[in-house]
DNA sequence: CAGGATCCTTTACGATACTG
DNA sequence: CAGTATCGTAAAGGATCCTG
């Protein structure tokens, strides 16, 4: 590492930036802090369980969100021996960091949606 | 309130999935997350600061995520009486509660993206 | 400077069907 | 059951021009 002494407003403004997109990289579409919730309460889940937790999804769209984070490592996917094919999906203790994330979203959308309800309009 | 005594893992499960929509339904968009972190560190920014700040958005994607975050009570939008028009955006004390989600989620790119880079091909 | 209007391209998403 | 294929819509995103 470099000096690291003092870095300016701006510059430490920019890291943050570049935090965040790598993590929103990650978590891109519109299902993933959905399906990640629900797998971190789950445990193994078969694909139409999830299809059947998280609400409004369909087929593609899980089908693709889950690619992609076996891609990214969030989630393994395990193919069962059964007679109509089985497949599990379960996070992964990398997956698991995410946690904290959907933590707080899951926290804020139970605390403070209700308050602007409230006030607004 | 009702019973609220026990709740079964389904029941919870769902509630958490509504809890992750809520937010989820403010936060819509690709910019919300970067808008909002640049602003909790910046405090009151200029249209054109924000344009330079949340690297790679344009004119009118930042346009319209801030007439949605303004709209939400996220942000407040000050027009000043300078000479060249000057607009000022700055984020409210309820925009402010999601400081604890932008701050995991910048914690997470910084410490776990390069973890994977490690293991990952 | 702050943004709206217009146009155009690309990607995301969703519904329905179909297959091993 | 666990997906893939196909199609159609909607939203994202860029470029350019325009206005108070």
């Amino acid at each position: 590492m470099k000096k690291q002494a003092k870095l300016t407003n701006t510059e430490f403004c920019r890291n943050r930036i570049i935090a965040i997109n790598d993590t929103m990289q990650v978590l891109s579409g519109k299902w993933k802090f959905h399906i990640i919730g629900t797998l971190l309460i789950g445990g193994k889940m078969r694909f139409m369980d999830l299809l059947r937790e998280v609400e409004g999804i369909g087929s593609k769209m899980l089908s693709k969100e889950l690619q992609d984070m076996e891609m990214n490592q969030l989630v393994t996917r395990t193919v069962l021996n059964t007679k109509p094919i089985t497949v599990e999906y379960e996070i992964t203790s990398y997956g698991r960091t995410l946690e904290p994330i959907i933590d707080e979203i899951a926290q804020w959308g139970a605390a403070y949606r209700e308050a602007l309800h409230k006030s607004d309009d």
